[in-house]
RNA sequence: GGGGGAUUAGCUCAGUUGGUUCAGAGCGCCUGCCUUACAAGCAGGAUGUCGGCGGUUCGAAUCCGUCAUUCCCCA
């Protein structure tokens, strides 16, 4: 024939996406059909697709492509988000390397390059997802700085202003010396590092040679001291009450000062504090209200309160400074160290913590419907788990840092007219800036005379918007779309950014929209590799997923990507699951292969086959109903599994088996068209795991009418299941085990037709007698009264089987396999007698129980007896 | 330091309210097979102190306590 071999999927995958795409498939406009919404998690516009992108979106797709079967209205929008920070770092590599610097453009010129450098890269992965077949309607494509997705964020930003809830304030923040800007505590990374400590002596003040000694790790900030504290209940330290200390080199005293703060088993109980320059330290400088003195520039270099450091790194100054400490007698000793410091998630600077002007959202009342609608269950989260570390955070939330100083986002729309602090408007334009300063001061000033805010706005302050701005929710607000596709149902992504992203979407739309973004919450897991390291890019562990695809086709990888793959639960990834993948699209193609090759006659079907397909019936109608109840549970994994040992094991194993007719002989037509039709309905329950391989072949079993395609065809409707056929199959099955075991045990081959004769009980059930008879290759199976001496024989159900040994005998290894069966019977027996002679578990078990420990005991003293009678008969 | 998870076969994981779906699945492993859809395959098989120790109970992988190991988040 010339149906190949194995599955070839590279074309079949182009050809098939090409194809959706004709027929607009993926495209979604509101109608009367129940909506089913998932919005994508916006991949950033620097990134190239990993694998923690490949997880997600396969869930995604098979989320949507299981509904859009369902009959729902599916809509996927997908999108990018312009990653403030990572991009604007990628654009100003991007220019150094052509010779050019930021601090050498205007604004306006560095956004001209930036928007040209996210055109060439921005949309990189959403193409990469239609390789992996993700059926987003890519008509809807967003990106958070689009013209009418911008002027939302402002909005937002001025509504939050009129209400109170955004403020200018000061901030110990987390400076990125490099990138010259502020970080959120979610862009620092913390590391272990070995450091030292440096013990550092401070003569008391009006002592003659009394002296306190500190340890610190940062010996530069000394300079910026302004008190020196100890706990109130270290004995050490009483004499030093109320007095003061001279801080070194600078020669300014400085208080000693009282807090419980201060750990007493940490370096010498004395602690330096520099209210600039350390969170802490900031706080208890605001406590007792302490001179905050800032000694560093922005860049990390030290100003003049640095003295005669001025101008140097604040690395360079701690060698420096150790140095002349050390001349001059102040440094008392040196140790190692390890601490946790914060580095810049996109420069690697070392985080500086720094006083700063900044924009921040007051969260607390913000946040109290999120909270309140997760941990009601109005919004679920899967697992459940996640809510426990959700509420946590929730109630601890804290104010938001929504300004960052870069270019690239969205310009803080606030417009300074002079120098004090409050000579501010906000305001969507200029243009009414100009009025709002008429209104505030009664004068009008020139609108070239209004200075915007330098900075932008935390990207998450745009992304927070996205299941809203998607469906233009707030610049054409009540718009069919957003009325129909919100709340959308079903959000994928990492627990990760459940705070930052998740949570703060969640606010967002109970204070916009007065309603849940989303029903459900899929938290995936971290991929990892073999050695249970997160793959990225920087470790070099991760393999190129359009590799992967090209190697094991996408439906192989999507299948090795959910395989084992439970929500929230990591993902050790490894290519041979991917294998594992390509290995079903092939078990299926050949499923195919099998039924394409059978040539049809009008023959009588043969009765081996109506059962299979009564068995077949049954059991697909079982699994489906089980399958249907793992996909509302999220559980995706479980029912990719389910569907595996369906196809693989119930359908190739047993059904085809059983229906197949022999070498080069002819089917019955009604066989046929009924595995067809099995065919058809595994095809669908396929489709949304693999989507491709699913439109090939259901184009080949038959020939199809225009618009009659698999990715749009019905989810299969669970029937009544006939759970006597399916009791039935299982005594067939056993039976054909037990006789295909006979036939390994004596080296008998398949091809060598055997004899077997039945000795049954009362319950027995004759149905799939043809069917043990085809798989079993058995000559004849006769009913017996007696026992058949010398025969191999084995038990099930309490039935009585005898396959006669013929020419090879062993009837000593037969007796001794026996001997053992008794001994594990009798074993057993006692076990359960155990139980039943124990008259509190009688008294205490419920009845149903106590049942099934009498059945148990019946059931084993009827095959004791069966076993010896057949210990006896052997001659 | 605070909070939240996790610990079941060699690996990755299921295991609802304690009791026949109770010790399971897939992969891997072992043994036979080039059986006429598929060796990317077929048939068969083995594997566990359910992290340790206590407790509750007639009965614990499951509930409680405790210890250990480990991951994540926050400081």
């Amino acid at each position: 024939m010339e149906t190949p071999k194995t599955y070839e999927p590279l074309q079949a995958e182009s050809k098939w996406y090409s194809y959706w795409m004709d027929k607009g498939y993926f495209y979604s406009k509101p109608d009367h059909r129940e909506a089913y919404t998932v919005v994508i998690p916006p991949p950033n516009v620097t990134g190239v697709l990993h694998m923690g992108h490949m997880l997600n979106n396969t869930i995604q797709d098979v989320l949507v492509r299981r509904a859009r079967m369902l009959g729902k209205n599916a809509c996927w929008v997908p999108g990018t988000d312009h990653a403030s920070i990572a991009t604007e770092a990628k654009v100003v590599q991007k220019l150094r390397k052509e010779g050019i610097k930021k601090s050498d453009l205007s604004r306006e010129e560095f956004l001209k390059h930036a928007f040209e450098w996210k055109d060439k890269h921005g949309g990189i992965i959403l193409e990469q997802l239609k390789k992996l077949g993700c059926s987003c309607d890519w008509e809807r494509t967003s990106f958070t700085m689009d013209p009418s997705y911008s002027e939302s964020v402002l909005d937002v930003f001025i509504d939050l202003y009129k209400k109170g809830k955004i403020y200018r304030g000061v901030r110990m923040v987390n400076w990125d010396p490099e990138a010259l800007t502020a970080l959120s505590d979610e862009e620092v990374l913390h590391k272990e590092v070995n450091s030292k400590l440096f013990y550092v002596r401070y003569k008391i003040a009006g002592s003659e040679d009394e002296w306190l000694t500190i340890a610190t790790t940062r010996p530069e900030t000394i300079l910026g001291d302004t008190a020196i504290c100890i706990n109130p209940t270290d004995e050490r330290y009483k004499h030093l009450h109320g007095k003061q200390a001279v801080v070194p080199l600078a020669n300014r005293s400085i208080p000693i000062i009282l807090d419980e703060y201060v750990d007493t088993e940490f370096g010498t109980g004395c602690l330096k504090v520099t209210p600039a320059h350390d969170t802490n330290d900031y706080e208890l400088g605001k406590k007792h209200n302490l001179e905050t003195l800032d000694i560093f520039n922005a860049n990390g270099t030290l100003n003049e309160l640095g003295l005669h450091y001025a101008g140097k790194d604040r690395f360079e100054v701690r060698k420096a400074i150790e140095k002349e400490l050390y001349d001059k007698g102040y440094l008392v000793k040196t140790e190692d160290h390890i601490n946790k410091i914060g580095y810049s998630e996109r420069t690697d600077a070392v985080i500086e913590p720094r006083l700063s002007l900044q924009w921040f959202v007051s969260m607390k009342e913000l946040a109290q419907p999120a909270l309140d609608n997760v941990m009601n269950g109005n919004i679920k989260f899967h697992p459940d788990k996640f809510k426990n570390t959700y509420r946590h955070w929730m109630e601890n939330v804290k104010d938001w840092c929504i300004s960052r100083q870069l270019w690239w986002g969205h310009q803080i729309p606030a417009w300074y007219f002079g120098e004090g602090p409050d000579d501010y408007v906000v305001a969507k334009t200029r243009e009414e800036a100009q009025k709002l300063v008429a209104e505030k001061t009664g004068k009008t000033i020139d609108l070239s005379a209004l200075k915007q805010d330098e900075d932008v706005l935390d990207t998450w302050f745009s992304s927070w918007l996205w299941p809203i701005s998607v469906f233009d929710g707030l610049t054409k607000p009540g718009n069919d779309e957003i009325k129909y596709y919100y709340p959308t149902n079903d959000l994928v992504t990492a627990p990760e950014i459940m705070f930052f992203w998740v949570a703060r979407m969640i606010i967002a739309g109970y204070e916009y929209l007065g309603d849940l973004p989303f029903k459900n919450v899929y938290y995936t897991g971290i991929v990892r590799d073999k050695l249970g390291r997160k793959m990225s890019k920087s470790l070099g562990n991760s393999p190129d997923p359009i590799d992967l695809i090209e190697k094991y086709g996408a439906d192989g990888v999507r299948v090795g990507i959910l395989i084992s793959s439970p929500a929230g639960n990591d993902l050790p990834f490894d290519t041979s699951q991917c294998e594992q993948g390509r290995n079903f699209s092939n078990k299926i193609w050949n499923a195919f292969r099998l039924i394409d090759g059978w040539e049809v006659k009008d023959l009588e079907q043969p009765k081996s086959a109506q059962k299979a397909i009564a068995w077949f019936e049954a059991k697909f109608n079982s699994e489906l109903a089980e399958i249907n109840d793992l996909f509302d549970k999220f559980k995706i994994s479980e029912a990719l599994m389910a569907i595996y040992k369906l196809v693989w094991d119930d359908f190739c194993s047993w059904y085809l088996e059983m229906v197949k007719p022999g070498y080069e002989q002819p089917i019955d037509a009604k066989t046929l068209e009924s595995t067809k039709v099995f065919f058809e309905d595994i095809l669908k329950m396929v489709q949304p795991f693999m989507p491709f391989i699913a439109e090939e072949l259901w184009h080949q079993v038959r020939e199809r009418q225009e618009g009659d395609d698999v990715i749009i065809a019905s989810w299969p409707e669970v029937k009544k299941v006939d759970q006597a056929v399916l009791k039935g199959f299982e005594l067939a099955q056993e039976t054909i085990t037990h006789i295909r075991n006979v036939r390994k045990q004596n080296n008998i081959a398949n091809k060598v037709k055997m004899d077997m004769f039945l000795k049954k009980n009362a319950g027995y059930n004759d149905e799939f007698e043809p069917v043990v008879i085809k798989l079993g290759n058995l000559s004849q199976f006769e009913n017996t009264t007696d026992k058949i001496p010398n025969a191999n024989s084995f038990i099930v159900q309490g039935n009585e089987y005898f396959i006669p040994f013929g020419d090879s005998i062993d009837i000593e290894a037969e007796r001794k396999k026996l001997e053992e069966e008794l001994e594990y019977t009798k074993g057993f027996l006692n076990s359960v007698n155990k139980k039943l002679q124990n008259e509190k578990f009688v008294a205490g078990a419920p009845e149903q129980v106590l049942a099934s420990e009498r059945k148990k005991e019946a059931d084993a003293l009827q095959k004791i007896a069966l076993l010896e009678e057949k210990l006896a008969s052997l001659v």
